[in-house]
DNA sequence: CTGTGGGTCACATTT
DNA sequence: TGACCCACAG
């Protein structure tokens, strides 16, 4: 029996253990098949394979038995068929994903037929500029002479992006064929939100009951969505997940229905419509579907486990025929979005899905030391269900273990960190460290503490900059003139005006659609009279409608904007400063749609109101960020901080073994961004509105105590009454 | 119909 | 703690 440093008898574990059984046992069933279809580089016959793909490889420019390792030679070079790649934490996904891209085209492939779809916009472009520069280099200057297609024109034909910005691209580009509007807006979150409302408050359904009250919009959209992208009836989820609510159910499935409808009718679509609607036409618009397969032959999917259902009823359409190339790389480890309707089944039923399928995992760890692979591995081992895995790196030097500390409060955990940077701060730059936060929340007291001690900060996630109140309002300015049937920011703007409330901004909508969207009715006694702003808006609009540029409409919009903004709102000075970003942004769009897609669908995650000091232009700077914006990256030294039961894993996710397994996945994703030294924290308790947290998380307690230092020592900082915590 | 005052509730993660 | 919801007055 192993030790460990807290006792783990101290946690409750989830008790619906057994009702999921049946469904891990079919999961496992997948895995166990598709595992037996492993094609593993140790292997003899493999070795064989590997040769004859070596000499075969002759006329290639790209030396790829040299570059990469086994398995990754494996991946990149198995171009047929459907594939499962498991890519553990910093196994060289990208760059496999690189040499693939490569090695497709250097067999010929034409780039117009692969489709790569990634996580964020970033990876994509990322995989082919890195291919690239791959393909670039490895000519020489008598083959860039013969060559009758620049490679880097060839790489732009790639299609490429994430699965909303692929869909979104699909709906406006088929348009005709699938006989719809190409010209809709996009509604996000914030947006879906207040047309649920809206349209609650118009059809005025017949209460149920007032003794039960009425769910919120953000209970709502939230209902809607995961429905729908977890394929789940409205009835039974809120029967199951909201039980207190059951009594609205009828009026919910009512709405949930006059949304859909109001969007069709207005051209507007939420994230969850971009890539349903596409499924659909799928399936019933023969033509368009075949279509798609013939373009698409050779498909690429990045960070298969957090797809959802729909995602993956895509890409099955798509890659329906045998002919059809499919490879999927992911690591069921790292499923983290289940809140977003992610299934991380999918990834495990891969084998299921596909009784061809190979199965591949690229093992050998290039990121970090072995002690801090050690810790990654116990965790992983931690983890009740997926592909035998188990990570190892080449270094022949251990490193340092990583460090668990526990401290008095949030305040002094925030200031161990800061000691800790300033210690190492001659060995390392800024951009070495990373505090990685388990809500957005969290990082306050650490954004405190580095302002203080003059740390240099960036902040990655939390409130985003086009979530702010002043630009969505402009953003609904553009919109308007983009799909004046957006409805939804028609009302934004409307509201902001005294006199005019949601019945008013109703009627003005709708006149204005009855009238072939002319802006004339704001010009109407009937509404002018309601506010004096609704003149200045219609010259507002119609001038802008005629700018040049992105930048100019913004421009007149702004105009009139900023002197409405400072009636409203009181620090209107500091956000002058986001203008200026907008306009800076604007400037890199040719055209409005392209402008309102980029933002919708590629938003900026950090804006310069999170920066310790926007003035400076320097780069080097402490990365903070939530744990689900830091997939993907990795830093020298990484500092995972709030470490406490109800947190980390949050607890709402207690009393549920799927969820519970995912908040193990989202410690496992944080821990495993360290390259050389991790630093784990946790304040002694943590005390709100939710409860009152005092243990150490479990995560960390269900390890042995061999796998980490457990740090007492004091520093500078901090006083010396700190308790021993065991 | 709109604006507002006070009570209430929920409060993670994000394309 | 703040966003949100409702009831009520103008």
């Amino acid at each position: 029996m192993t030790t460990t440093i807290f006792d783990t008898r101290h946690y409750n574990y989830p008790q619906n253990f057994m009702e999921i059984k049946p469904k891990l046992a079919r999961l496992e069933k997948a895995i166990k098949k598709l595992e037996a279809n492993l094609i593993d580089a140790n292997d003899d016959a493999n070795i064989e394979l590997l040769n004859q793909k070596l000499n075969s490889e002759l006329g290639l420019k790209v030396n790829y038995a040299r570059e990469l390792n086994p398995d990754q030679l494996l991946a990149a070079t198995t171009i047929e068929g459907k594939v499962l790649v498991i890519a553990g934490a910093g196994s060289g996904k990208t760059k496999t994903l690189t040499y693939r891209t490569s090695y497709l085209l250097e067999n010929g492939v034409t780039p117009k037929s692969i489709l790569l779809l990634t996580f964020t916009r970033k990876a994509a472009n990322e995989i082919k500029n890195r291919a690239k520069t791959l393909l670039t280099n490895s000519l020489s200057d008598e083959d860039l002479a013969k060559d009758k297609l620049p490679t880097d024109k060839r790489l732009n034909d790639i299609t490429s992006g994430t699965f909303h910005s692929f869909c979104n691209m699909l709906l406006r580009q088929y348009s005709g064929l699938l006989g719809i509007n190409p010209r809709f807006t996009i509604l996000d979150t914030g947006d879906s939100e207040d047309a649920i409302d809206l349209i609650h408050k118009e059809k005025k359904y017949p209460a149920q009951t007032k003794s039960q009250a009425f769910p919120r919009k953000k209970t709502l959209q939230n209902i809607i969505s995961s429905s729908r992208n977890r394929r789940i009836h409205i009835r039974d989820l809120i029967e199951s997940n909201y039980p207190d609510i059951a009594v609205h159910i009828p009026i919910i499935e009512q709405l949930a229905v006059d949304f859909h409808e109001y969007k069709r009718a207005n051209h507007l679509y939420d994230f969850d419509d971009i890539i349903s609607q596409v499924v659909r036409h799928l399936k019933i618009n023969d033509t368009f579907r075949q279509m798609l397969q013939n373009q698409y032959r050779y498909i690429m999917v990045d960070e298969y486990q957090d797809t959802n259902i729909p995602q993956k009823q895509l890409i099955d359409l798509i890659c329906e025929p045998d002919s059809v190339s499919l490879m999927v790389v992911g690591d069921d480890n790292q499923s983290i979005y289940a809140f977003r309707g992610a299934n991380y089944e999918n990834i495990l039923l891969f084998g299921e899905t596909y009784p061809d399928a190979k199965l591949i995992k690229l093992e050998q760890n290039y990121r970090s030391t072995p002690a801090v692979l050690d810790y990654i591995n116990a965790l992983s081992a931690q983890i009740t269900l997926g592909y035998q895995k188990q990570l190892y790196s080449g270094a022949s030097i251990s490193g340092y273990k990583p460090v668990f500390s526990r401290l008095t409060n949030e305040t002094k955990e925030a200031k161990y960190i800061a000691d800790k940077i300033i210690e190492l701060k001659s060995d390392h730059e800024y951009n070495d460290f990373a505090v990685l936060c388990r809500t957005s929340f969290q990082s306050n007291y650490v954004q405190l503490e580095f302002m203080e001690r003059h740390i240099p900060f960036i902040v990655v996630g939390g409130i985003k900059f086009v979530e702010r109140r002043h630009i969505k309002d402009v953003l609904a300015f553009i919109k308007i003139l983009y799909n004046p049937n957006d409805t939804i920011a028609w009302h934004r703007i409307l509201t902001l005006f005294q006199g005019v409330g949601t019945v008013t901004a109703t009627r003005l909508t709708q006149a204005i659609n009855a009238d072939n969207n002319s802006f004339e009715p704001l010009l109407t006694a009937k509404f002018a009279k309601k506010s004096e702003q609704l003149e200045p808006l219609y010259h507002t609009l119609t001038k802008a409608n005629q700018a040049e540029s992105v930048e100019t409409v913004i421009e007149h919009i702004l105009e009139f904007y900023i002197p409405v903004l400072k009636t409203i709102e009181e620090n209107w000075r500091e956000r002058n400063e986001d203008f200026r970003v907008l306009k800076n942004l604007a400037t890199e769009h040719s055209s409005l749609d392209n402008f309102l897609e980029n933002l919708a669908l590629d938003p900026p995650n950090d804006s310069v109101a999170t920066t310790s000091q926007p003035e400076e232009e320097s780069k080097d700077k402490v990365t903070i960020s939530t744990i689900h914006s830091a997939k993907g990256l990795e830093w020298p030294v990484v500092f995972v901080n709030s470490l406490v039961d109800g947190i980390t894993p949050h607890h709402r996710s207690l009393d549920d073994f799927e969820e519970l397994e995912e908040e193990r996945k989202l410690f496992y994703v944080a821990c495993s961004r360290a390259k050389t030294r991790l630093y784990l924290t946790a304040p002694d308790y943590f005390a709100s509105y939710s409860g009152y947290f005092d243990k150490p998380s479990r995560f960390i307690a269900e390890l042995s105590a061999d796998e980490v230092t457990v740090e007492t020592a004091k520093h500078p900082s901090l006083e010396n009454d700190d308790p021993v915590w065991w």
